[in-house]
DNA sequence: GGGTAGCACTCCCCGCACGGGAGTGCCAAT
DNA sequence: ATTGGCACTCCCGTGCGGGGAGTGCTACCC
C-alpha cells in the first residue's frame, strides 16, 4: 500500500468534499481523479486514513469527510498555492489605493477579503503598542478640561478627556505640548514610558499636577489593550446556502462579537512562523468556532514583522489555498499603502 | 358587534402571538384573556379583522397572525408603555457612566440595547453636520505633509492628510491654526463654509495655496456623508432559536452590512414627530428587512432636537412596548452623558 | 340584531413503514 | 498489493393514515 497514494487520496477527498459539500465515496473518487486504481483499492487506503484519524464517516455506509487532523495535513503538506488572477490583483490595488484615510483603507481591505473569499473577514486595527508616535496634541476645552490627542504614524488617532481640579494655564499647556512632542515623536509607543518619566523636570511644582495627569493619561491610553479594535465584514456570508449547518451560525456570530476571542486568536497566530497562519476547528480553542477555520496573516510592516493582522473565517470545508492567497494578497497591498 | 372589543381582540392576538410565536385561535384567546364572550363570537370578530387586513391565517384552519397593518395599529393605538424596572434603569446608568470616551460610550450603549431587547442594536454616530466644532489642529508631518484634525463637541475626531507641493512654513501654519480656531470654534459644522470663505484674507499670496488647500480639506471632510458611521451589536440574536425563519437571516445580515440602508432609514425616521419611531415590515422599503421591524429614537441633544439616532431591529413579532421603552431609556441616558 | 352552541369540514403535522440507492467491509482470486 | 464480487448497513424520500386544532356556517336564544 503506497504511502504516496494514500496522501493523494486524502488530498482528493479534501478537494472533492470542499467542492461538493458531500461525503465522498470510493467510486466518485476514482471517477473524478485519475488515480489509476480501482475503488476497492481506494477503500483500503480510506480504511487506513480513517485509522490514522484523518477522515471519518458521518455514519456507516456513508462516504468519508476530512477531520480537523485531515485538513491540517492538507494545509501543511498537500495544498498548492493558488495565485490570484492578474485582473484580481489589479482590482485589489486600485480599490485600496483610492481610499481616503486609515479607517477607509482598513474598511476597504476587510470588505475585499469578504468579497474574495465569500467568507467572514476580520481585521485588527494597527496596534498602538507597536506603532510609533507621530504627534501629541493638547486641546483646552473650557477652562477645566483638557483633550489629549495621540496621533500615530499609521494615522491612527486616540483621544482622552482629562478633568482638572484647577484652571488651566495656557502657557504651561503650550510648554508641555512642545516638550511632549520633542521627547515622544518618532518613538515606538512601547518605549515611551521611559521618555515620559523624565518629563516632569523643569516644571514649577504647582504645574506638576497637570504634567503628571497628562503623562498618566498618555500612559494609560497606551496600556489599554482594549484599544485593539477589530472590524468585521461579510457576516452575511455565514448564512449563504450550503454553509455548514444553518443553525450553527448562532454560536459563530456570538464568537465574532466577542472581540476578546478574536484578539486572542490574532495574537496567538502572530507567534506562528508561517507567512499565513491557519487554525482549524478545535484548534481555535473556542466552542463557537469548532466548525470553522481561521486564516490570518500580518500586515503593516514592510520589514517582515507586522503591526497587526487580517484574516478570513469560514467553514471547516473552506477553500484553503484560495483563502490563504486572497488574505495574503490583500495584506501585501495593505502594507504597501500604509507605508506611505 | 362592538368596535371596542374588536380592537381588544387584535391586541390580544398580537400579545399572544408575540408570546407564543404560534398562530392564535379563538379558543386560546378566550382562555388567556378575560374577554367575557365565547369563542364563536371571537371568530366573528376575527373574520371582520381579517376582512380589514389586520390579521391573516397562514393556511385554512389555522389560527390568526397579525399582518404588518395589524402591528401598525397595535403600535399606534393599542400598546401601553412598559416602563423598565428600576434596577434596569440603574444598571443602564452605571454601565454608561463608567465609559471612557466617545467610542466607548457608543459601544456600550449599543450593546446595552442588544442585551435589553435581545435583538440587533444599531447606533448612528453623532453626525458631523449637526454637531459643533470644538477645535482644529494642524500637525506638520515631514516637510511636505500636513495632518488636519477636526474635533467636535461630541468628542468625535476626524483626520485628513494633506499633501503639499511646497515646503511648509511653520509660522504660517501657526497663524492659520489660530485663525481657523477663532473663526470656527463653537460653530455648527453646517454654518462653517461661510466662515471659512472669509479666511483667506490677510495671508500673503504665496501662502494662499496652503490656506486654500486646508480650507478645501475641511470643507470636503464636512461634506462627506459617508462619515455617518453606524455600529451594530447583537447580530447573534438573529440566530436565536425561535427567531422567525432561520434561513431568512441571510438577507437581514446583508441589509445590516449596507450602512446606506440603515442610514436612509435613520434619516427618514428622524422626520417622524413621535418620540420613538417604528418601521414595520415592508414599511422599511427594503427587501432584506420585510420580515423585521425597526424601532429608533434620537439622542444627543437635550433640547429635543437630536444629533443622531439609536435603535433596535427584530422580527415582526417583537415585543414592541418593551423594545420601545428600552431604546428610549438608553437614548435618554446617552444624551445626558454626552452633554457632559 | 348580536351572541352562542353545535357540527361538518379543512388542513397540518406526526409517526411509520417501505423501497431505492449509495457506500462500505470482507473475502477469495489474481 | 490489487481487484471483482457480494452481502450488509444505513440514509432518505415518499406515501399513508390518524389525531388534533381551528374554522365557517347554520340554527337557536335573549
Amino acid at each position: 500500500m503506497s504511502e504516496d497514494r494514500r496522501l493523494d487520496v486524502l488530498r482528493a477527498i479534501v478537494e472533492d468534499y470542499v467542492a461538493t459539500k458531500e461525503p465522498v465515496g470510493s467510486r466518485a473518487l476514482v471517477e473524478r481523479h485519475s488515480l489509476g486504481v480501482s475503488p476497492a483499492t481506494i477503500r483500503n487506503d480510506m480504511a487506513a486514513l480513517e485509522e490514522g484519524g484523518y477522515i471519518a464517516q458521518p455514519h456507516t455506509s456513508a462516504g468519508r469527510v476530512p477531520t480537523d487532523k485531515g485538513y491540517r495535513l492538507f494545509v501543511d503538506q498537500l495544498s498548492t498555492v493558488k495565485p490570484l488572477s492578474s485582473p484580481e490583483r489589479r482590482a485589489i490595488g486600485t480599490f485600496l489605493e483610492t481610499a481616503q484615510d486609515l479607517d477607509d483603507v482598513v474598511d476597504r481591505a476587510v470588505r475585499l477579503i469578504a468579497q474574495l473569499t465569500q467568507q467572514v473577514a476580520v481585521v485588527q486595527y494597527p496596534s498602538l503598542r507597536r506603532s510609533a508616535l507621530r504627534h501629541v496634541e493638547l486641546v483646552p476645552v473650557g477652562s477645566r478640561h483638557l483633550l489629549v490627542v495621540l496621533i500615530t504614524d499609521t494615522g491612527r488617532v486616540e483621544q482622552r478627556t482629562l478633568e482638572l481640579g484647577t484652571d488651566l494655564d495656557e502657557s504651561v499647556v503650550a510648554r508641555l505640548r512642545t516638550r511632549l512632542n520633542v521627547s515622544a515623536a518618532g518613538r515606538r509607543l512601547s518605549e515611551l514610558p521611559v521618555a515620559l518619566g523624565e518629563l516632569t523636570d523643569g516644571f514649577a511644582p504647582t504645574d506638576q499636577v497637570l504634567v503628571n495627569a497628562v503623562v498618566a493619561v498618555v500612559e494609560e491610553t497606551l496600556a489599554q489593550e482594549s484599544e485593539e479594535r477589530v472590524v468585521l465584514a461579510g457576516t452575511a456570508n455565514l448564512a449563504r446556502v450550503g454553509s455548514s449547518d444553518v443553525r450553527s451560525i448562532g454560536p459563530v456570530l456570538e464568537a465574532l462579537e466577542e472581540q476578546v476571542v478574536l484578539l486572542r486568536l490574532f495574537s496567538e497566530m502572530a507567534e506562528d512562523h508561517a507567512a499565513v497562519a491557519v487554525r482549524i476547528g478545535r484548534e481555535t480553542q473556542h466552542d463557537g468556532l469548532v466548525e470553522t477555520s481561521f486564516v490570518t496573516t500580518g500586515y503593516g510592516d514592510e520589514g517582515g514583522g507586522s503591526v497587526a493582522r487580517i484574516g478570513s473565517i469560514g467553514p471547516l470545508r473552506m477553500d484553503y489555498p484560495g483563502t490563504m492567497s486572497a488574505v495574503r494578497a490583500v495584506a501585501r497591498y495593505l502594507t504597501r499603502i500604509l507605508a506611505q
